[in-house]
DNA sequence: ACAGTTTGTCAAGCATTTTTGACATATTAT
DNA sequence: ATAATATGTCAAAAATGCTTGACAAACTGT
């Protein structure tokens, strides 16, 4: 799976760290960086609540052209 | 949770049934339904399939202003 | 009216996300 | 160099997405 990189840098537009990010979304601090790692595919519904918080959209964080898997 | 009256229209758009777009994503006929029928969150990764295949965008189909929760 | 298809729904179980707690490494500032 | 914060990662348990099978209700065409 692909490390997710925009959320990084979206976080770092808003000098937020991965735990406040966490907090602010409610899921744990390993959530987040997991996203982050490309470990694991978030529900759509957590993925709304990075977007708001980051001021972004689903497809500009969370689209990808190639299929995955 | 929100009913998602995009996918269903999409899919007309498309002349598909459940069936038919559950097969293409992969999923069963009733994951297809229950996110219609807005009963549970999808990951981003059925997503994105379900928008490859329908020819929509995320936000397109997946974007809520509301918090939902 | 009838047959065939599509949709909605239920329940039990499997699969994967997410949590909690913990620890090592990296980064930043003093 | 030291302390403080941030990040990466592991493992076990909890929560929830998803599957399978089944059946009723709604819709479509003949």
């Amino acid at each position: 799976m692909a490390r997710n990189i925009r959320i990084k840098v979206a976080r770092a537009e808003k000098d937020m760290t991965q735990g406040e990010l966490a907090a602010r979304v409610n899921v744990s601090r390993q959530t987040v960086n997991a996203i982050e790692q490309g470990e694991y595919n978030p529900t759509i519904k957590l993925c709304r609540a990075i977007c708001r918080v980051l001021g972004k959209t689903l497809d500009e964080l969370f689209w990808e052209d190639d299929d995955e898997k």
